[in-house]
DNA sequence: GCTTGACCTTCCCATGATTGGAAGGACTAA
DNA sequence: TTAGTCCTTCCAATCATGGGAAGGTCAAGC
């Protein structure tokens, strides 16, 4: 099969497949002679479960330890669940972030006329002068979820 | 005032600072004979205004937007209004997104019995062969939110 | 006046996951 | 043989941000 038709079959962009073979995430395939990749079966579906992780929001990183765990019959069901959990942890940190945005800004746009006249609660929220500018540092990693599922 | 202090007071790093003038979405400004950038309070109030609109997860172009309507007194509120809800929508759909793999995966764990046994349905589902592998691009330009306040 | 240290300057690189594209070779069907 | 589709590698861009190097500037203390 080539790199094309293992990418239909396995939900995988062809660049994806070469991008995760260059960084390690699946090993070297055998080429043709003429240099072509060649995939099994087996190979999609170790790329399908790259690609169900990831609409997991799991990270590269992530997977690479999933992936390890799977193929490892002697594995610790809470090492998974750790990952598992730990990402959990991570989405719903996110996911109350984006909440308070979002209600910030609801309310805000709430008491907004909304019409042609300059008068705006938003703007005015925006150029407030009150509320402290913060420390320009304030936890460094804390998220290191980037674009989670932006596909 | 230098750099710096227009970044201690209006919590965008120095470098921060740099980019936003490099990419137009602030004005180049006055420089002393030595090349030091210098900043008025004014400056720092629209580097402010910059801030609270990352704060709440704007774009770079958004709060581009948002700037020159705070600075047209002739502005319609409901240019304004329409910014902060299309991104609402945004916001809505990523945390939609973030809590259907969260949930997931939270019963997945749930099910999971996290000891020193290999059984584990995390991985038995990220392994299942059913689910269709779905197209590779479903709807391209979808998630426009990159890393929303990973700072 | 000179040194020290904190600041500033520009420039380049890295992040993460992904896509786009160019230049060129390989394969397949007509 | 030719056209068209696939494959190859390599490079660049995305988005907002931080790190760091190499070198210039400034203020304070001696």
């Amino acid at each position: 099969m080539n790199i094309g038709q293992a990418a239909a079959a396995s939900g995988v962009s062809s660049k994806m497949i070469r991008y995760y073979e260059s960084i390690g995430l699946i090993p070297k395939t055998v080429r043709t002679e003429s240099g072509y990749r060649v995939y099994s079966d087996h190979d999609v579906h170790t790329l399908r479960f790259i690609r169900r992780s990831r609409d997991l929001g799991f990270s590269v990183e992530q997977i690479a330890d999933l992936v390890s765990l799977w193929q490892d019959r002697e594995r610790a069901s809470k090492d998974v669940k750790a990952i598992a959990l730990e990402h959990v942890g991570v989405l719903e940190r996110k996911i109350r972030e984006l909440q308070e945005m979002a209600s910030t800004l609801k309310h805000l746009a709430k008491n907004c006329h909304g019409d042609a006249r300059p008068h705006c609660p938003i703007i005015e929220e925006l150029a407030s002068d009150d509320a402290a500018p913060a420390p320009t540092k304030p936890d460094a990693k804390f998220g290191a979820l980037g674009k989670v599922a932006a596909r």
